[in-house]
DNA sequence: CATGAAAGAAATTCGAT
DNA sequence: ATCGAATTTCTTTCATG
């Protein structure tokens, strides 16, 4: 499931222009490609049915949203035992704060990425939904200052390993 | 521009179920909202004007493209001044194997996910690109050993803070 | 597997309200 | 701002190579 899929150069470049816009057309992907619309249509149905596109997600703006303010949380649960964690990790993805959910080697066992209203906010939630629950050992928070986003996944030119 | 933004409960309405299904058609929006598929259209070119919606990005599936390891850097820029962190970011940025990038406050300066093919890539990333830069002054690499997505920024029922 | 043509569906425009 | 009908454009199917 997680293994390696085989990807020739028309399904890598057809993933390169996606990726720099989910929203083109077939049409535009052939014209570009040099394939017909129909074998876009027919690559890209394989691409999402094999895995490797996982889908499309709409990007919004938190701060436009009231919540202008973003913080990393490095947590640590202790015990860090299945029957503790499993709990942990769904009730923080559930939180509507919640934007990204890590499970991390290192002394802080995760990392919670999380927008809020303000710095109350940010208190009330890292007061009232972590360190006031008995399996978190402790909490780090760091406000983010800026972040950015990264290039495509699969530069251009870049072959991608069997 | 990055202040909130008016959005009545039409709006909010559009913006869950788009959070669930980027693809949803705007005849089934209208559907699901009571109001015509052109109002759905009207509605959401202005939230993607009003930069309320940012884009649509495909997610794709880092280990089926021979990227199977991701990891956290925790990086030091010293001295952290404007005409070195500049060129960092857009350096990192444009790094294949960067998938994000955030400027924190606490110890650390800056933290980069990256999605790598195994250890020995990671090894060599980390290497090349970070401590062999003299602005990098430390780089602390966590290993990313699950990965969850949270719920949408906008859940069922929220209101937004004005 | 890829294609082009045809059919079906969706996006978009626009005049009216 | 919203609507709905008309138009344009896209998606999807399918018989064929």
């Amino acid at each position: 499931m997680a293994d390696s899929v085989a990807l020739d150069p028309v399904d890598l470049h057809i993933l390169r222009l996606l990726q720099n816009d989910a929203r083109s057309t077939y049409r535009e992907l052939a014209a570009e490609v040099g394939v017909a619309p129909s074998t876009c249509l027919d690559r890209v149905t394989r691409l999402r049915r094999s895995g490797v596109i996982l889908g499309d997600q709409l990007r919004l703006d938190p701060a436009k949203l009231g919540r202008g303010l973003q913080a990393l949380l490095l947590v640590q649960v202790r015990p860090h035992r299945r029957e503790l964690i499993g709990p942990f990790v769904e009730r923080v993805r559930a939180l509507p704060e919640s934007r990204a959910l890590f499970h991390l080697t290192g002394p802080d066992d995760y990392l919670v990425q999380v927008a809020v209203a303000d710095t109350a906010d940010l208190q009330r939630l890292v007061l009232d939904e972590f360190t006031s629950r008995r399996e978190v050992a402790r909490v780090e928070t760091r406000l983010i200052f800026q972040q950015w986003d990264c290039g495509p996944l699969l530069p251009p030119g870049e072959p991608v390993r069997p």
